[in-house]
Parts: structure tokens; sequence; C-alpha cells
RNA sequence: GGGUGUUUAGCUCAGUUGGUUAGAGCGACUCGUUUACACCGAGUAGGCCGGGGGUUCGAAUCCCUCAACACCCACCA
């Protein structure tokens, strides 16, 4: 035979790799209910990973590249290696995040989610991810994931959402759900709560004001809470302050008139500070909410739901906080109250990690997890080496913030979400009833709770929601093996997983973890929309090619550690692409009349190039197993360029010129055998260039490349 | 303020438990169009392994210390 006229021309991965995915999809080989036999033996162990579900809001970006490149090797490298392999896809509806993006889309056509039902807006949030979550998939597919869509998996799919349902009684049953008043994070704008980790800290620079209080000299940089400030704090050792008593009161001049203040001892008050002296707000403030707590103090809210004054504030009532603000200096200021104003003050602002939007601290009723108990299951799976999280870094981060955990607040206030099963009767009342239940109570007057879960909530039970807990069949692959994820869900997504898999189960949810880091720009700086260097995964794979990419994507990744990404560093993979295409081309070229059947006595030099094969084969598996993918990408490449390419091809050409010697008739048994091998170990990381030159050979031994067995050179 | 990491060639990074002369890619330079490949080949230059101290027969590797950078957590009345 001769070899294909493709070879002649270089590789176009566009004209193949559709072609290529849709012929491993419809071989239903994705699915390891399907797998063939290996090596004549049914499959026993089991590999899995669940994919972090994507969110079903937008486009993947390199994150997600590195994601599904690293999860799909493994996964290709497993199910040649025999085992019963499964990578099961999904997608989150990423509750409060998919919300405010939507939100913003609307404010862009003029529109707003206050003018709608709570039904009206759900379906149009709806609508639109189910149209994004389509693309997804698409992009999903191109990257070449060979995972089973047959299992794919949406955090609103009705089994999901009942079960997460079930947690949530189960977990109220044992006593580790609480509703109650505190101090949670408000987001004015888009009016929900939001929990710590949904929060991050802005610098900021102030004012800062000092007030007459009485006798005492008090700073804030919030004059606008400051109205029904009634308490204040010092600390109980404050020597200037000895002549004071808990519980002292006093009257004296404020905003709106004469009030009557008591005094509080307590720790927090810092003598160090100021005047070591501070009044306190409880209603919007958490240190001071702990505080009025401790002393069973009253409170008061100030500052309504929207952001704006209450009647508390007189004339000031119904004002925006921060139009108000100046107007409320200026009243203390002509009463004579101000004692002085430091206009450099920096300090940390508390904003909505999604939004920007300032958080107001604010008490309202909301439903709580326990995390103390759940938190020592989390590290004692630690200690015992249950998990295994490959970077100590992260380690070290998790076993901290699983020490100093506060609990959780699981409810929020939008609609893009799964309904939190609490009915209530006579809400609000001293008769108030409260029944958990996926189904409306009997009888009369029951209403359901309006808030929707914490999207952590149900993403914290991806892997028994996707597995079909509690007795699908599917549970044989829980544990899984290896959970794969970005670092920045070190906090968010990890622990909570590791958290409701002990608690429902008794088993951990996967046994190694293994974060990668960000994908930086070529400068090394945080990739983001806003300074426009992003780089996308398909439109490098677009440009070139799929394997390329997921070779950048691999190649210096170590475990934990940032990786910049240019398209440089893709277009060296599309020349190796290349490379490997013409090395193709000259082998089949020169070992076209060969019967691979026929082994025929091989030269000394040959035996040695194939255990050099074996063992390069050996070096990769292992690094693999060893979750070391970027050094086995680097070996695979190194082995074929510059052991392959440049050594054995070169030295060949001399021995193939002599026809019908036993030398070369044993160089063209080995070249061949390393062209196979080579594809072999190649696969996982470049599935597509090394499946469409299997399918050109013309002998092989399986008739996919994906379900080949790993290579052993006999 | 607390913590965790990082620092190796111009750039980006490997370097497994201490063991000959510290490696790769990209970039630079020189030569080469020899039918697998110019999406190429052959070769060259370039490093007191962040600084200082210690342990050792021997240190990029272990310990101490300093510095710079990165990230995480907490807090700022």
């Amino acid at each position: 035979m001769s070899v294909p006229d493709k070879f002649l021309k270089p590789y176009n991965p566009n004209s193949v790799e559709d072609g290529l995915y849709k012929m491993w999809e419809d071989s239903g080989y994705f699915n390891p209910d399907n797998l063939p036999k290996i090596s004549g033996e049914a499959r026993v162990e089991t590999w899995c990973t669940i994919m972090p579900p994507p969110n079903a809001n937008g486009r993947l970006h390199a994150g997600h590249g590195t994601d599904l490149t690293l999860k799909d090797i493994m996964t290709r490298y497993h199910r040649m290696v025999g085992k019963k392999t499964l990578m099961l896809p999904g997608s989150d509806h990423a509750g409060f995040e998919t919300q405010s993006v939507f939100e913003k889309k609307l404010q862009k056509e003029g529109r707003s989610r206050f003018g709608m039902s709570n039904n009206e807006l759900y379906s149009e949030i709806y609508d639109f991810v189910m149209e994004s979550k389509h693309i997804m998939e698409g992009d999903v597919r191109k990257l070449g994931t060979s995972c089973d869509w047959s299992r794919n998996t949406f955090t609103l799919d009705d089994h999901v959402v009942s079960g997460v349902k079930d947690t949530f009684k189960k977990m109220y049953d044992d006593g580790l759900v609480y509703r109650g008043k505190r101090s949670i994070h408000w987001n004015p704008k888009f009016k929900t709560s939001l929990s710590d980790i949904e929060t991050k800290f802005e610098d900021r620079k102030d004012p800062f004001y000092y007030f007459q209080y009485g006798p005492f000299v008090i700073g804030t940089s919030r004059p606008e809470t400051k109205f029904g400030d009634k308490y204040v704090v010092m600390h109980p050792d404050d020597k200037r302050y000895k002549d004071y008593k808990h519980g002292d009161t006093f009257e004296c001049e404020w905003i709106n008139g004469k009030i009557t203040a008591t005094i509080i001892k307590d720790e927090a008050g810092d003598p160090e500070m100021g005047s070591g002296v501070m009044t306190i707000t409880p209603w919007h403030s958490q240190v001071d909410f702990d505080i009025a707590q401790r002393h069973n103090l009253d409170y008061e809210q100030i500052i309504d739901w929207d952001g704006k004054l209450m009647d508390i504030a007189d004339e000031f009532a119904g004002k925006k906080i921060h139009m108000a603000r100046e107007d409320i200096v200026k009243k203390l200021d002509d009463k004579g109250l101000l004692v002085k104003v430091d206009k450099d003050y920096e300090h940390a602002v508390r904003i909505c990690e999604r939004t920007g939007v300032v958080v107001e601290p604010q008490i309202k009723d909301q439903w709580f997890i326990k995390m103390e108990p759940l938190a020592k299951k989390v590290l004692s799976a630690l200690d015992n080496g249950k998990v295994k999280i490959l970077t100590s870094k992260h380690e070290n981060m998790l076993r901290h913030w699983m020490n100093n955990t506060i609990d959780w607040n699981i409810s929020r206030q939008i609609v893009w979400g799964i309904q939190i099963p609490a009915w209530f009767k006579n809400k609000g009342t001293k008769d108030e009833e409260v029944i958990i239940s996926k189904n409306k109570p009997d009888g009369e007057g029951w209403e359901q709770d309006v808030d929707t879960f914490d999207t952590w909530f149900s993403s914290g039970q991806w892997p028994l929601m996707t597995l079909g807990y509690p007795d699908s069949k599917d549970m044989e692959y829980y544990p899984t093996t290896v959970m794969e994820t970005g670092a920045d869900l070190v906090f968010k997504w990890v622990p909570r997983m590791i958290m409701f898999g002990t608690y429902l189960t008794g088993k951990v949810p996967f046994k190694t973890v293994y974060f990668h880091g960000m994908v930086l720009d070529a400068k090394g700086k945080k990739m983001s929309k806003s300074k426009g260097n992003t780089l996308s995964p398909i439109e490098l794979a677009e440009e070139f090619g799929t394997d390329a990419t997921r070779m950048s994507f691999v190649v210096s990744n170590a475990p934990g550690a940032d990786m910049p990404l240019s398209q440089d560093k893709v277009r060296a993979y599309k020349k190796f692409a290349n490379k490997i295409w013409n090395i193709t081309r000259f082998i089949l070229t020169e070992t076209d009349d060969i019967d691979i059947n026929t082994k025929p006595t091989l030269t000394d030099t040959d035996v040695k190039l194939l255990s050099e094969l074996q063992e390069t084969a050996d070096f990769i598996a292992d690094h693999i197993e060893r979750y070391r993918l970027d050094l086995a990408a680097d070996k695979a490449y190194h082995y074929i360029w510059h052991e392959l390419a440049d050594n054995i091809l070169e030295a060949s050409k001399d021995i193939l010129k002599v026809d019908d010697s036993e030398a070369k008739l044993s160089r063209q048994y080995t070249l061949y055998t390393i062209l196979v091998t080579t594809l072999k170990m190649l696969h996982p990381f470049m599935p597509f260039i090394t499946e469409e030159i299997w399918q050109s050979l013309p002998h092989k031994e399986s008739d996919m490349l994906m379900v080949a067995q790993w290579p052993v050179v006999e």
C-alpha cells in the first residue's frame, strides 16, 4: 500500500478535529459501561473524576482550558491502562453569579428585575442559561474532552434539587441547621445576603471624623450609622476611664437632640486606638453586633434594605447614606461636636466580590449551617490521609481555614437557585411554626420560604448528586479518584464537598485533590477582561489546533504553580504536531512493504531502541500517576523530537538504503513499532492528531486509538 | 497584623531521597535548501542556582538569617 496523500501536506487540525470527536462520541466509549475488554479481561478497577461544573453563564476561559486538559489527559491515560474510566460532565446554575450577570444584561437593555415577577425572572434566566450551557458544551467538545455525556448533569435537574433538599432536611433533623438573626453581609443594590467568601476588601481613603460624645471623643468613618448609638465601649483595663463603671449612664447632646448613653466595659475596646472609646451600631457592624450579644444590648436598624436612612434619622430619613454623610457631619459641626477630621484615613471596605457593591452589614433571619462538627470531619480526613492534597501550600491554607471557620449562611434572597424547602405558618408572630419538607405540608396557611440556597450548598454535594446518591449503581465510582480544580476554589468548593461527603456517606468524595495554579499572560500578569490580556482556549484551538493548545496548557504547569501562557507557546506545539505528521510520513513511506506480524531478528541497536522506547512510556505513565503531567508531556515531546526525529530517523536513512539487509528489516520493524507506541503514549496529551494518524495505519490492534492498550513493547 | 509559597541562562520554567562537568523551551548569533519536515537541521554564546552564615568528604538540594516578589487569611470604631 502507499502512504495516504494527506501526509504530503502539513497537518491541518481544523479539517479533522470535529469528525474525530464525533467518531469518539458515537462509539459510546466515553461511557465506561461500553468500554471493550482490555487484554481479554473485563475492566474491574474504577477510575473517576467529576468535572467541576463550569458556570452556565459564559464561554470557556483559560482556567477551564487548564481544567479540562489536565482532567482529560488523566482520563484518557487510565482508559488505556484498562480502568473502568469515567469523566462526568456537568454545569452549575451558579446562583448569585449568574443572576448578577443576567441583571447586568437587563440593565443594558434598559430593563430591571424589579418590574418582574419571580416566575418571569426565573424563567428568563433559565432560557438564558440553557442557551449558554449549550454553547459551552460545544466548547468542552472542541477541547477533545472525553467525558460521558450520557451522565451530563445540571445542578437544577430534578434529581439534584430533590437530593439537595433531602440533605437540608437531614441536617435540620440532626441539629446542624438553624435559623437565626445574625449580622450578615447585605448587598443593597442586588438585595441579597452574601457569605464571607463572596466578599472581599478594597482599600479606600475616606475622611475619619472625631466627635464629642458626652465626656468622650469617639471616632468614625461612618457618621451616618451613628443616629442610634447609645452605648460607649471601652476596655475594662483602660486606666484613663477607671472612674467609669460598667452600666453607668449619662446624658449627652447628639445628632438629633439629647440621648441617654450607657457605659459598656468590653475587651473589644482597643486602648491604643484613638481615645480608646467607641460607640457601637450593632445592626450595621458585625463586631458591634457581637459586643451587643455579649451584653444583651438593644439594637436598632438605621439603614433600610435599599441603603437609605430610616425614620430614626429624622430630617435625613429616605436619603442614601453616602448622600447624607456630609450633611450629618455639618449638623454635628454646627452643634460644636465635631472635634477634628483626618482626611487621609486609609481603611479597607468590604465589597461584593461579584458586583463591587459596598456591603452593608444588616441583621436578618437567615438559615445557617453549624460548621464546627463538619469542619472536624474534614480535618480528620486530612489527618488520616483519606484525602491527599498534592500541594502543601493549599493543604495548609485549607487546614487554617477549617480551624477558624464560622457558621455558614446558606440563604440567598435571589430567585435563581434552589428554593429552600422550609414552610412557615404565622411567620413573624409568636405563633410561628416551621416545617422542613419538600412538599407543602397539609393544612391551611403554609407558605414556603422565598429564599434560595447559596450555590455552594448544592455544588458542595456535586460528587454525590452526579453519581446518583444514595442508591444508584454509579455509586461504585464513589469515592472518586481525583478532584482537579483551580486554587481559587480551595475554600469555596473543596472543603464543602469533603464536608457533605463525609457527613452523608462517611466517606470522602475523592482521594486526591490536585490544585492547578492560575493561567497568567505572557508577562506573568493575571488575565482579566478589563486588561484585555485574556486568551480564549477556543480561539487558540481554532488558530493552532486543539492538540497544540492542550500541550501548552500542560507543559510547565506544575501542580499548584501559576503558569504564563502566550500565543508563541501554542505556536511551538503546533510545529510539534506537524513534526509528528512528517515523522509518520517518513516511517510509513519506509515501511509500507513490511509484514508487521512477522517479527524479524532484531539488531542489538534496535533491541536497545525498543527498550528505551519502553522506558519512555514507563516514565510517562509513572509521572501521570504521580500527577506530574507537566513532566510527562515534556518527556513525550523531547523523546519524539530530539530522540526519534533527530537521532533515530537520521541514523535510519543509511540503514534503509541497503535493500533486503537484515539490518533494514530489523529497522523497519522497529520504526513501525516506535510509531505505534509513540502514538499511544502521546494520545492522552494530543488526542486528535494521534487518532487521525492511527486511523491511517495499515496495521493496528484496535479500531480506535482511544481504547487501545497503553504501551507494552514486546 | 498572621500565614503559606517563590527566587536557577535575556524570558518562561525543570532539576526525584544531598553525589561527576546544573538542563529544556522560547529568544539571540553562526553555518546549512543533504527528497520526512524551512512549521527544518548542525552548531555557538549566555548561569559565583537572590545575599550572608552554618551542617557535610561533598549543597541548587538540608538548617539559620536577611532581602525581594506573589498569594491567602484577619482587621482597621
